[in-house]
DNA sequence: AACGAGTTCAACCGCACGGAT
DNA sequence: TATCCGTGCGGTTGAACTCGT
């Protein structure tokens, strides 16, 4: 049993921020920061939830929000820290500067996975020569060279592989048995690629990809290869 | 031009966590 | 220690938009 919902005060306004909305909002969290959210709408005299207010500023109406397409380069970025991290999306965010969970979330949902999946199928489909294939680590290598992100895992252990530049990498196609889902015989086996995969892919990636924040002790994003294994992130410190 | 299907994304909901008491 | 309360997070929804016919 959850708690009650916190909008559910009558003559508290959901739906759409309207432009008055947001001002006012702004108006306030500028003079006075947002302190208790809880308050905040009494206070700056919004008919809001304090979550409502919450949520608006932190995804929408902050000064230092980057909005816009995701460029390749943030895209490759979500692609990696996904595979480490799973759905985490705050923590993703966090390295990410002005993109929100919510905005790296809705990407992911919408565009990458499909597109990863799409890549994925179509790989199946190109024939199962696994002697022709490339390991998934020279993959990593090639991909790298390619300037694209190509194979890590998910939190659901379904490995994620070729990305849309991929298309393009020529020789970066994948074996298929490191893109179908585990349940197959040869699923530990993939799973144990695949994550090695990502770890690799890791270590291999160009030097302009700053992984520094695996080394955040206080964030617990501190990089362990168990966690590729284990499919989640149980390595705090 | 009209309509339906598909896609996107802002916003909501419920749960978990951590601090305060 | 137990409980309460505020906040943050991830999953989901649905209105708005886009595209194809």
């Amino acid at each position: 049993m959850g708690r009650k919902p916190c909008c559910d005060k009558k003559g508290l306004k959901k739906g759409p921020w309207t432009p008055e909305e947001d001002d006012i909002l702004i108006d306030y969290i500028k003079k006075n920061g947002h302190g208790s959210w809880r308050s905040l709408p009494n206070l700056a005299g919004l008919l809001r939830c304090g979550k409502s207010c919450r949520l608006r500023w932190t995804n929408y109406l902050r000064p230092d929000i980057k909005r816009g397409p995701f460029s390749p380069e943030e895209e490759k970025l979500v692609i990696q820290l996904h595979g480490i991290l799973g759905n985490r999306w705050a923590a993703i965010a966090s390295q990410l500067p002005g993109r929100t969970d919510n905005e790296i979330k809705n990407l992911w949902n919408t565009h990458l996975k499909k597109r990863l999946l799409s890549e994925s199928f179509r790989n199946i489909h190109k024939g199962n020569k696994k002697s022709a294939c490339q390991s998934p680590v020279s993959l990593a290598s090639s991909s790298a060279k390619c300037g694209s992100v190509s194979g890590t895992t998910t939190e659901m252990g379904v490995p994620l592989i070729g990305s849309y530049e991929d298309i393009e990498c020529k020789g970066s196609k994948l074996c298929t048995d490191d893109v179908i889902d585990g349940s197959d015989s040869s699923s530990s086996n993939s799973l144990e690629d695949s994550s090695d995969t990502a770890l690799q892919l890791l270590l291999d990636f160009p030097g302009n990809n700053d992984m520094s924040f695996l080394e955040h002790d206080d964030d617990n994003y501190v990089f362990c290869p168990a966690i590729l294994s284990e499919n989640s992130l149980n390595c705090s410190l």
